[in-house]
DNA sequence: TGTACATGAGCAC
DNA sequence: TGCTCCTGTACAT
């Protein structure tokens, strides 16, 4: 269940893993056969996140992953909606050990690396991977590695041109060194829709989900119900801002962490959480556990980190939003 | 074994 | 706005 921290992981991962391998690519579950035949035995020669969206550039040449050969590719377009996943797997030998960790390294909050020895793998050789775990839609084996995917929301091979279309209905991405912020700052003020509703819309801004919508306007103590129109440009500028730290940290860390040291364990720890919530730092020492993380993502009914208010939940665009509603006014 | 829920998005109306 | 699809997990029965 990513935002586009885990996706932007994932690109990395996937370089580190397989990039510039030849890949052999299958549909365990079948029902991506069609597109896994058009990519087996294709050149990983580039991995790219945009948004939530996963674009891996697949061709026959071996061009070392640069640009001039991008008319040359076939791009997996991935995205893994409310439920998708990679699984990774590697061979133990000590460039996969080094590239994924020991003994796991957790992409996002569901994706999985385990350093764990193969099926079969007890020396020299090429190694066995572990069959695939539920339903897998597609499967990536290269040299030392396997990545499964499961429960995509899309899933499919598309050309250069169609995934420029893809990327052109998106908006900036904080992620993304090459993102216009004020193209951010004049979409939202454009319109009277709430600024709320229109951080979850990835034409607005992508990458952004219901966690760091709900967080970044609360450190910007921000009613999410203001008209777009309403808010005040520097306003826009400081929360887009705040964004690309926060997401940032998020590439770097492999959690969403919001809360700022002097505001953890704070009024509403003492609360436990309704339900608990993996995280992906899950066993990491030194990792902010899940119930300090936060301000108000699922922290309804307890009392707000800085004031006290206990924080709210309402629908707004048929998705859950947490507030404070002595903050966000 | 059944049910609810989840960090998303496209489509019909 | 409501429905649908995609899947795994936790919890209740």
């Amino acid at each position: 269940m990513p935002e586009g921290h885990t996706v932007h992981r994932l690109a990395r991962t996937f370089a580190e893993l397989f990039g510039g391998q030849i890949l052999e690519v299958t549909s365990p579950q079948g029902r991506f056969d069609a597109g896994a035949r058009l990519l087996d035995g294709l050149r990983l020669q580039s991995a790219q996140a945009w948004g939530k969206h996963l674009f891996l550039g697949l061709s026959r040449e071996d061009g070392g992953g640069s640009d001039p050969l991008d008319d040359h590719l076939l791009w997996l377009h991935v995205h893994l909606g409310l439920y998708g996943s990679w699984t990774f797997a590697g061979d133990g030998t000590d460039d996969v050990a080094h590239a994924i960790g020991a003994p796991r390294r957790r992409v996002g909050e569901r994706e999985s690396v385990s350093a764990l020895p193969a099926v079969g793998a007890d020396g020299p050789g090429p190694w066995n991977p572990p069959e695939p775990r539920g339903q897998v839609r597609v499967r990536l084996l290269g040299e030392h590695a396997v990545a499964d995917l499961t429960g995509p929301t899309r899933c499919e091979v598309v050309t250069a041109a169609e995934r420029d279309r893809a990327i052109a209905r998106l908006g900036p991405d904080p992620i993304r060194a090459d993102a216009d912020p004020e193209a951010f700052v004049a979409r939202v003020r454009r319109s009277r829709t709430s600024v709320g509703a229109q951080l979850m819309d990835q034409s607005v801004i992508a990458g952004v989900g219901n966690i760091y919508r709900a967080e970044a306007l609360f450190r910007a103590e921000l009613d999410p119900w203001t008209p777009g129109r309403d808010v005040p440009a520097e306003t826009l500028r400081t929360l887009w801002t705040d964004l690309v730290d926060l997401m940032h940290d998020g590439v770097r860390v492999g959690a969403i962490v919001t809360t700022r040291p002097e505001d953890r364990a704070a009024p509403g720890a003492d609360v436990p959480p309704a339900r608990p919530v993996r995280q992906n730092t899950d066993g990491t020492p030194g990792a902010v556990p899940r119930e300090e993380s936060f301000y108000v993502y699922q922290r309804a009914g307890q009392s707000c980190r800085r004031c006290g208010t206990p924080v709210v939940v309402e629908d707004m665009a048929a998705r859950k939003l947490y507030r404070c509603p002595g903050c966000q006014r």
